[in-house]
DNA sequence: ATTAATAATAGGAATTATTACTGTTTATTT
DNA sequence: AAATAAACAGTAATAATTCCTATTATTAAT
């Protein structure tokens, strides 16, 4: 993969928030930076980005969304105020015990608990 | 909520499969029953039926399936075959945890292993 | 440094999944 | 049987994403 301006913008800008920007939140910031880039532009890096694993694509209902974070983590759904929050809660040997309950080779796990945080009780 | 001969056929479509249908192929089956039914009186039900809790939408991707089985429960998604499986992973210990560690009142948990079922190894 | 090769781009068209609109039909209530 | 409004079919509109094409920019070789 060539170096180009757009995808390290693009980078840039995932890598400075914890709020798992849509690829049109990005689209926008990114324009601030490069005027005239396109959404195409956006979306094809994205792609790049996450195939590379330098990026997660997270599914939030049927959007998706970007995540700097690589690492094996969960998300707690807040249905109040939309917030996704990382945290970490599958670990090694619940993925172990999958493995072996049902003979499926487990790749990666992706879990969203939905429900209310502390701010709205 | 008034009854409809439109909504019981998706209804009865969607209770006679294990395969977590999309929009589209629940259409094309009701066309078989109901030649003219339009597309949009299909998500139209779909909707109103996952309001009253009589299906269960879940999200595969970016794309929505519906499932009869509206039971807490987890899923299996071979990367090979495309596959759904149904499975009981997320047990109400696991529930209660997340609640008092971070405060949050869990609705749901929506949790979708992926990786490589049984018939590719 | 110049040139050649080609990956990446901008801009726009196309596609896919889904929702909204509108005049008509149909289930229920009177 | 007539009145009411929910649900419908058909179609237009929207949103998210991908695809296409002529142009631009990065890298490698001269």
């Amino acid at each position: 993969m060539r170096y180009s301006h757009q995808r390290e913008t693009i980078r840039e800008i995932i890598s400075s928030t914890n709020t798992h920007p849509t690829a049109d939140w990005i689209f926008h910031q990114a324009k601030h930076k490069i005027s005239n880039i396109s959404l195409g532009t956006v979306y094809r890096n994205l792609r790049q980005l996450a195939e590379d694993g330098a990026i997660r694509t997270i599914y939030d209902g049927s959007v998706a969304r970007y995540d700097w974070n690589t690492e094996s983590h969960d998300h707690l759904k807040c249905k109040e105020c939309g917030d996704l929050v990382d945290v970490h809660l599958v670990h090694e040997k619940f993925t172990s015990k999958v493995k072996r309950k049902f003979k499926f080779d487990v790749d990666n796990v992706e879990m969203t608990v939905i429900g209310t945080c502390s701010k709205h009780t």
